[in-house]
DNA sequence: CTATTTGTTATCGT
DNA sequence: TACGATAACAAATA
């Protein structure tokens, strides 16, 4: 599934293959019609993908939407041809829950501001979830307050800042260890998945997190708790994730 | 058939 | 009324 570091190296290999260039979108599933135009700029909001120029197209990868240069197999749902070059690149989105949408401005006042790549303090993470009293796992995913993580970034963050999922968001006092957590994983995760293609965790390819999905672990060995929030999967470690703070904090 | 996976949005309940 | 939790939705896979 792209997260926010997924999102941003597909950025900038679009950046890199469109830029500068005349490009038509061809549409193949989106009811927004063939579009040219020559694009000026490419880039990430939140986990939307931006590729501007006289209007803007809107792409969201959701679970497993990618652009790959064309190729024969893979479930194509739109086309970007660059016309100079007459290199083609397609939108493919197996379980086709992408979306694709083709608008003058993008209007992002739904997004909070971006946790990455500026570097967010411990208070700057406090003000941007006051006032919400839901637990801290669901309160990271609300892209009202903070744009771009999601279910496996909110379970990741949260391990290495050694933070209960379940404490309230009123109850929470490991701010700078979460402002260091989130830095840590979007930098790592974008270093470490920098190349032509998207990862994903499901396809064969080893699981890059350390909660997320796992048995056991990574740091001491106990078996990692799932549970439901909100909806959605919850990985934790009930030992190096302790309900209280540990003591000195 | 069920359970699971995503982000967004609509709806229900306190 | 505001907020949180939940359901529904898109579609596919095990």
């Amino acid at each position: 599934m792209p997260e926010l570091p997924e999102v941003e190296i597909q950025c900038r290999t679009l950046r890199r293959w469109l830029v500068g260039r005349r490009v038509l979108l061809e549409d193949l599933d989106f009811g927004c019609g063939n579009r040219e135009m020559r694009v000026t700029g490419v880039r990430r909001r939140g986990k939307y993908l931006l590729i501007e120029g006289k209007e803007t197209w809107v792409l969201h990868l959701r679970m497993t939407g990618k652009v790959v240069p064309s190729r024969p197999e893979g479930r194509k749902r739109a086309r970007f041809h660059t016309l100079q070059s007459g290199q083609a690149y397609d939108f493919e989105d197996a379980r086709r829950l992408g979306t694709l949408a083709v608008v003058g401005v993008f209007d992002d006042s739904h997004l909070g501001p971006e946790p990455w790549p500026e570097k967010r303090n411990a208070s700057w993470w406090r003000d941007r979830l006051q006032g919400l009293r839901s637990p801290i796992k669901p309160a990271l995913m609300r892209q009202d307050r903070v744009a771009g993580l999601g279910n496996i970034a909110a379970s990741e963050i949260l391990f290495r800042a050694g933070v209960d999922p379940r404490i309230r968001v009123p109850d929470v006092r490991r701010w700078k260890h979460i402002a260091d957590a989130a830095h840590a994983f979007l930098g790592e995760l974008i270093a470490e998945e920098a190349g032509e293609e998207i990862l994903y965790v499901t396809q064969g390819g080893s699981n890059p997190f350390r909660v997320y999905q796992r048995a056991q672990c990574p740091t001491c060995a106990t078996a990692i708790t799932r549970l439901v929030q909100s909806g959605r999967a919850t990985f934790f470690c009930p030992t190096c994730q302790p309900i209280s703070p540990v003591s000195g904090r």
